[in-house]
DNA sequence: ATAGACATGTTGCATATACAACCTCGAGGT
DNA sequence: ACCTCGAGGTTGTATATGCAACATGTCTAT
């Protein structure tokens, strides 16, 4: 495989491929939010895992896998990382395997802040991939609900 | 602000985050790559690396950061790794301040290695998000192409 | 000339991600 | 009663990601 048969084959590749795409358009997106959450000390994934909580009221971390389809090793240390900081507690239930998350009121309270922060974010979202774009997310996220069951 | 007042901004952010979906979409198409490359050795990122360096023939760090958009410590550190596997060599041009990547001859046969694996993880890719799937990346990669210079 | 701005990379730190190995406990089968 | 198996979590290791700080070399304005 010489320099010329490298080079068409790697165009073949990268005009074709999905995961480019997809990983491009996540660190792009990421990127916003991340900054807009900077002040608040939070990240975009723990933001999105206490948006979860928060609306469900309380969750195993089993079910936060689940349904953001996170691996459990992430979602342990994320959990972790969230409890020493005060926004989640933590509850072996007695007499039962699964461990409980609630979401303190400190943890509510950095809800609230995020709003203001993510409403930043998104609307810089939308500027940048369009009603075109808005669309598009939403037609991928369908597809992955229908064939993943995630949330 | 109580659990009732937090469970529905919780909501509201859930139903309209773009981040949420994009991310979310970014893991598991992420990891049908990740898993179909992994007998080679080779995560996602480097193999899109990879795939760029081979197209493009050689190329500075920092036209890697531009074109796939990604951080300049995170392009650093994946070439180093790349260079210390033999798939990529570094030159520092003389009298010159950027550096220039080549993909050596073993870079290539894992190119093409790769090109079969790949072919596996873009098939399940497609299945999992249907044509309409497929348009809509397309859709919002175009779009960063427009806003973003991005390649 | 020389100082300061700028471009280019590297390194430190922290989080995110995923696979593998391990631990613990409860449920069934024998 | 005991043993295995599986579910649920944690920890080890490695890569990926991004911000901040730093090092270095170039270029420009004075």
């Amino acid at each position: 495989m010489n320099e010329t048969e490298a080079a068409s084959l790697a165009k073949a590749i990268a005009d074709e491929c999905i995961a480019v795409r997809v990983r491009l358009l996540n660190r792009v997106i990421t990127s916003l939010y991340d900054r807009a959450l900077q002040p608040l000390g939070l990240k975009a994934n723990q933001g999105i895992m206490l948006v979860f909580l928060c609306m469900v009221g309380q969750a195993s971390p089993g079910e936060v896998c689940k349904k953001l389809h996170m691996e459990k090793s992430t979602v342990s240390r994320n959990i972790d990382r969230m409890r020493k900081k005060g926004w989640v507690d933590v509850a072996s239930q007695q007499e039962a395997v699964s461990q409980v998350i609630t979401v303190t009121a400190a943890g509510r309270e950095l809800l609230a802040a995020a709003h203001v922060e993510w409403q930043k974010a998104q609307r810089q979202a939308t500027e940048l991939i369009g009603a075109d774009g808005i669309e598009a997310v939403w037609t991928l996220h369908e597809g992955l609900k229908k064939n993943k069951g995630v949330g």
